[in-house]
RNA sequence: GCGGUUGUAGCUCAGUCGGUUAGAGUACCGGCCUGUCACGCCGGGGGUCGCGGGUUCGAGUCCCGUCAACCGCG
């Protein structure tokens, strides 16, 4: 696929910025939050479900899909946005938090890290070379570098070589990327919760050279206090004429945060998973629909928010089906949870447009400290 | 009427040779989830061991009686 990948950064305010990242498969607004589909799926959400709470982009996973159904057989079939009927733009993450959260299953050494297969047992061999091999695979649009996600915490002497070892791997996984046109490659910051390495990383990143840059390593445990600080400084270490994606963050407090402090991408399992296990996000907060207050309530979960569930169904019916573990539970709940996120960016983009976001994030602040409605 | 089996948490059950404050699953009440090993994880409340007597230092456990449910025979 020819064609373009850029970013255009349309207004700014203080240290946030509203844009739009152009790709083949279409416009990727910014500040943007991508719900993740880790296995070719967004969990309990049919695509076009996905679409209509505002999503431009999606994640899927290089580890997952490696092993089934395999990088080989998603090409074979026409790749992932044709094999998960999503045909607009799709990020790819390279494998490297697996590097982290399935420790226990994994041997790493310079070369790349061999993984004992979760499902079957098998052998992988995992290496920066590998992971951009089953990206272009897959037909990601927006590659990930294989990296190491740095757990937390770690001391300084271990989180700089993890750095390091992400930046060996960035220079291998950029020359083994080449040149796709219309594909993009991004970088990914490590150094934990220490500055000097947050700007070691970022320079020997911007040596290289990417089409946009990532703050990995956060909200692995560090607190959203300390997330912050990081991201009171990161960012600026990035250039500034590229998107900058802060890995898997977070809460709806923690997005609201990061854009302040520049971010233009998160990704999130939160408003997926959540929407599982019975927690639902709103304007007023964290409301856990398992709960018994929600037993006889005929409102809505949130009786401001257009999407299927607060339209259509009350909290006793949420929370029945939850409850009954019945499917659409979670369908209802993922389907509110994503709506909510998505209007949010929304909500931020167009505040940051105006230059109104002070206002915005006051606001934002204000009715969540009112909490969720009173019970009946 | 006779013989047998079973009565332990709301429910389904475990409980060794008689030995600390009687356990599990589930249900109930609540918490958690941040580049998804995830329809998951963690915590909490809840019992006059059918009832009455007896033996024993000590009984859910052994003995006697009794009530109930179920099975079989009449």
């Amino acid at each position: 696929m020819g064609g373009r990948f850029s970013f255009t950064v349309t207004a700014t305010d203080g240290r946030a910025r509203t844009g739009v990242i152009d790709t083949p498969r279409g416009a990727i607004r910014t500040p943007a939050f991508m719900p993740v589909g880790t296995a070719a799926t967004v969990k309990a959400m049919l695509p076009e479900s996905v679409r209509a709470t505002g999503a431009d982009i999606l994640l899927g996973n290089t580890y997952h899909l490696m092993l089934r159904p395999t990088a080989e057989r998603i090409a074979a079939l026409g790749g992932l946005h044709r094999f998960m009927n999503w045909e607009r733009p799709i990020l790819t993450d390279s494998g490297g938090f697996q590097v982290m959260s399935l420790a226990s299953l994994r041997r790493l050494d310079e070369t790349g890290v061999r993984f004992r297969s979760h499902i079957d047992g098998s052998e992988h061999h995992l290496t920066p070379e590998r992971s951009m091999e089953i990206q272009r695979l897959l037909g990601s649009d927006i590659v990930m570098c294989f990296d190491e996600c740095t757990p937390f915490p770690a001391s300084e002497a271990v989180a700089r070589a993890s750095m390091e070892l992400s930046m060996r791997w960035a220079a291998r996984s950029r020359d083994a990327f080449g040149d796709r046109p219309g594909h993009a490659l991004f970088g990914i910051q490590q150094g934990s919760v220490f500055r000097d390495q947050r700007a070691e990383s970022a320079g020997r990143l911007r040596e290289i050279g990417f089409d946009g840059y990532a703050i990995g390593g956060l909200a692995v445990g560090e607190g959203q206090e300390r997330m912050f600080e990081v991201l009171d400084y990161a960012p600026a270490m990035l250039p500034e004429d590229r998107p900058r994606y802060l890995m898997g963050v977070g809460k709806p407090d923690d997005i609201v945060g990061a854009v302040e402090r520049g971010v233009d991408m998160m990704d999130c399992v939160l408003p997926s998973r959540s929407g599982r296990t019975a927690q639902g996000w709103t304007r007023r907060g964290q409301v856990n629909l398992r709960n018994a207050r929600h037993r006889d309530d005929p409102r809505p979960l949130d009786e401001g928010c257009a999407c299927p569930a607060c339209r259509n169904y009350s909290r006793a019916y949420l929370h029945h089906v939850i409850r009954a573990d019945e499917i659409i539970g979670s369908m209802l709940l993922t389907w509110h949870n994503l709506h909510y996120y998505q209007e949010l960016m929304q909500g931020l983009r167009g505040a940051i447009a105006e230059g109104a976001l002070e206002g915005f994030v006051h606001a934002f602040h204000a009715l969540r400290a009112e909490g969720d409605i009173e019970p009946l």
